[in-house]
DNA sequence: ACTAAACTTTAGGCGCACCTAAATTTTAGT
DNA sequence: ACTAAAATTTAGGTGCGCCTAAAGTTTAGT
């Protein structure tokens, strides 16, 4: 069996390649909030077991057999928060930190029942898509909310859902995946950003926020009509 | 926090001083699948933290404090074994490896979330009660099933809940908690136990237990009316 | 009371996953 | 091309929880 710690390692890899092709030392231990000499021995611990494949001070990438392991725990991780969020009423800004324990020790068994009673999801509360029992993601096309410009229509797809308080911030604005959104402005020099959730039909409950919030959620842009 | 290893230690001795008032090394080791000389280390180090008193060579008793986390453990198990077999049809048989590994993780948030849920429930699928969260427990006036003589009526008030094996063949007998039986005979050299279930009238559905499988069951004896 | 068996503890080690400090390699600026 | 800064790896060490082997203590039989 597969340590809590490896498991974490190579989901982390699984998170950073998705920006560099080559996970650097130091964006591995940031992430993890280890120090760059541990994640240099998990690596080459990896390496050994070849689920990375690693060259000395360059980075690593996963192997095919380290894609799917991480692809195995955050199936759980996302069943998981789903399910915390569906039937225990967990609000969606805890689901994550429970999920994070809970992923390590999910048996296969448990897994599936949990997925049939969910009745096969395909997304986390947090709009992050679930991966398939044999290890198949959906791809998506999606943008930073922080890339479009003025009079953009899109639909929220993802929220990242590691910041309980982000999560709850953006739950306040009623920010969540799939909600329609239009970009009404966006302010000169730090780049606010004025929003209008698209039911509404005047300015009344418009609102801004910045970049740190933009960039925290993924959108797919909508054709205008 | 207390680590798994601790927690583990903990409610072991808590289960084996039902039996022997000062817990013998030999025994905790036995009941943990470890070493002896592993035993003791962990021994001293749970002294030293005045979860358990010790005497060299005598045995480990829990102090207050190590009972209390013990109990804490146990109820997060208790809940955790009713809530899948409520919520998630784990079948009897199973909940026990499962719990085994959730009740180290499980938040107090979620344990009051499971408990509301359930209703506040007192014991669990085995018949075990449920320690309520300030850490007290029912303590219930039983015999082994073994203890009985001819003739005598017995509800069932517990199974033992770590062996696979045995809880799916008490469920193909019908032995659940709640359920009433009668000693209808006691062979001779083997002391096999011939039993009806109550509603049963006749000695049709009779079968037959030995002595193994009578002593993983506790009852309580019923007046003769 | 003595002794042998049974039990328990101590001594010494191991693997895991982390750390700090020092050495090495890469990189980026001039 | 050279050098200083940044990143990475190596070296050496820690705590945890386990192990085996050896030494010490208790126990039960004679
Ligand atoms: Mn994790
Ligand atoms: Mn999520
Ligand atoms: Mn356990
Ligand atoms: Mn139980």
């Amino acid at each position: 069996m597969n340590s809590q710690a490896v498991e974490d390692y190579l989901k982390a890899i699984y998170k950073l390649q998705s920006s560099q092709s080559m996970v650097v030392t130091s964006a591995l231990a940031d992430h993890l909030k280890v120090n760059p000499a541990s994640a240099t021995g998990m690596i080459k611990k990896l390496a050994d077991s070849n689920l990375v494949s690693y060259e000395r001070y360059q980075g690593v990438k996963l192997t095919p057999p380290g894609e799917k392991i991480a692809l195995e725990v955050i199936r759980h991780h996302r069943l998981i928060e789903l399910y915390l969020a569906e039937a225990l009423n967990v609000p969606w800004d805890q689901v994550h930190d429970e999920a994070e324990k809970w992923e390590h020790i999910l048996s296969e068994d448990l897994e599936d029942r949990i997925d049939k009673i969910l009745g096969y999801p395909t997304t986390d509360p947090h709009g992050a898509p679930i991966p398939s029992r044999d290890g198949n993601i959906e791809q998506r096309n999606t943008n930073l909310l922080s890339e479009l410009t003025q009079g953009d229509n899109a639909i929220i797809v993802e929220v990242s859902d590691d910041d309980t308080d982000m999560l709850r911030y953006l739950g306040k604005l009623e920010l969540y995946p799939q909600t329609n959104i239009q970009i009404i402005s966006i302010s000169p020099f730090d780049q606010l950003i004025t929003i209008r959730i698209i039911p509404n039909k005047d300015s009344n409950n418009d609102f801004v926020i910045g970049q740190k919030v933009a960039s925290s959620i993924l959108v797919s842009k909508l054709e205008e009509d």
